[in-house]
DNA sequence: AAGCTATTTAGATAATTATCTAAATAGATA
DNA sequence: TATCTATTTAGATAATTATCTAAATAGCTT
């Protein structure tokens, strides 16, 4: 996992949405961008950034594909700020 | 805080690399911009998109300006990525 | 006041990113 | 096979962001 794709992944408020939305379970790619007011490309093309990142993964199914959250990647995060909230000042 | 705003703050390498300096403790904006290869003026920039983000805050002192990290939002950003990877209070 | 020192602001530009429409791919079904 | 459904890719464009140089601000020191 990298830290610079991660948060710029983490830095655009459709991908956070997107990330909420999944919190709740799997969902298709079709839909999650209905759920949204712009175009079915771009909601792919915020899925693939989210997918680079690790954030979601991927499952496909018949003609279908279904994104849920990696949690591990959010573990990672968490222990990327633990790091300034820790204390721990050494290198 | 505005997670909006927090988020694009961090999703900038130079600006990560800037909290990273702070986590030592406080500096100079002069002290913070002689680590990078870029010119001040970037840096101040930078520095303005960490204050409005309430990552770091400054201080003036005689004709300096002192940064140093604000840690409750790093607290916040934990509670957000928590309430992914389940909470801490629930086992 | 004049001249330092530290830092920010302005204005311009290059690079990156988000968005759209249209076309392409891939699997399912009649 | 032809066609339908779900999704991605391509190409274009608009919006945003990071960067630079030059000028401005503000506080110190003599």
């Amino acid at each position: 996992m990298s830290i610079e794709i991660t948060f710029k992944a983490l830095s655009d408020p459709v991908r956070r949405d997107i990330i909420h939305y999944l919190k709740e379970g799997r969902m298709s790619a079709g839909d999650i961008a209905s759920k949204f007011d712009v175009a079915f490309a771009t909601i792919s093309y915020h899925l693939t950034i989210l997918k680079k990142s690790s954030l979601i993964r991927e499952t496909k199914v018949k003609n279908f594909v279904y994104y849920e959250l990696n949690l591990s990647v959010f573990e990672d995060l968490l222990l990327w700020f633990s790091d300034f909230t820790g204390g721990e000042s050494d290198e």
